[in-house]
DNA sequence: GTAAACTCTATAGTAACTATAGTTTCAAGG
DNA sequence: CCTTGAAACTATAGTTACTATAGAGTTTAC
């Protein structure tokens, strides 16, 4: 199949998989005459088994090193093992930050009820004061 | 004072100031001879707001946008409230999301507990199987 | 035969920085 | 006065996982 067909099966898009294939992730079977890539069912398995793991939250790194880990089936799974427990405390540790985010951002809402002007707004005030010390925490990004 | 003090000063490094101003977030009051950033007080506070903003992991651009409001004291105070409880409503629902993710990666787990081959494990095992529908949904990165 | 749909490569953009290279300026010590 | 090291300057590239675009070539359908 050619890539539109395995973009719609596979359910990335088009560039997505020419951009797994630049990072060595998956490749093309061969190529037409006219040099249109030719994928055969193990890539469309392939992309579906990395999407998954995307789902879950994985690095583009993480999954090629399981991709890897797969053709060699008789050696140890701890690696995989090893890849799965770094994320579940990753994600863990970034549930914790947000509770936390989400406390500061709730206290700093409620300084605000009814309208006023921006001079007036307990939040900007708030905002604004230094309460620099403990920071340097991890922050993070929303895609 | 110089960049170098200001960093110190602020918490942010010397790189993150340059390309705070080059973002227009703020600007340097004056250059010396030699062409060095000189920088007063209020800039300082002004660096410690934008950290304070960016550990309850606002934008720049919301940021910027509050910095604009703040020199209107004037102006209605609603957009402030918009960004707070616009962030507030993400923060929410990427917790959701990493609930969710915590679940599934702790499943994941659950199914290699004692040393297996590759072959055998329960994981890549999991991996594998095609459960490719019901994705589609945002993925957290974590700085 | 031609128009539409598809594919190709290469490049730039996203967010918020960090890191590097190569140059210039400044402060202190001998 | 000269030198040396720290600090500053600009400009550029790298990070992650894509998405979007431009400009070209290929295929399919009518």
């Amino acid at each position: 199949m050619k890539i539109g067909e395995l973009a719609k099966r596979s359910g990335c898009s088009v560039q997505t998989i020419r951009y797994y294939e630049k990072e060595g992730l998956i490749s093309a079977q061969s190529r037409t005459e006219g040099n249109f890539r030719l994928y055969d069912k193990q890539t469309l398995e392939k992309l579906l088994f990395i999407r998954h793991c995307r789902s879950l939250g994985l690095t583009l790194k993480e999954i090629k090193q399981l991709i890897l880990l797969q053709s060699t089936p008789e050696s140890d799974c701890e690696e995989v093992n090893d890849i799965i427990n770094t994320h579940l405390h990753l994600v863990e540790s970034s549930i914790e930050e947000l509770k936390k985010l989400h406390n500061d951002l709730s206290a700093l809402r409620h300084r605000c009820t009814t309208p006023k002007t921006v001079g007036q707004c307990g939040i900007l005030e708030r905002l604004v004061e230094n309460t620099s010390s403990k920071s340097g925490s991890k922050v993070l990004s929303m895609s």
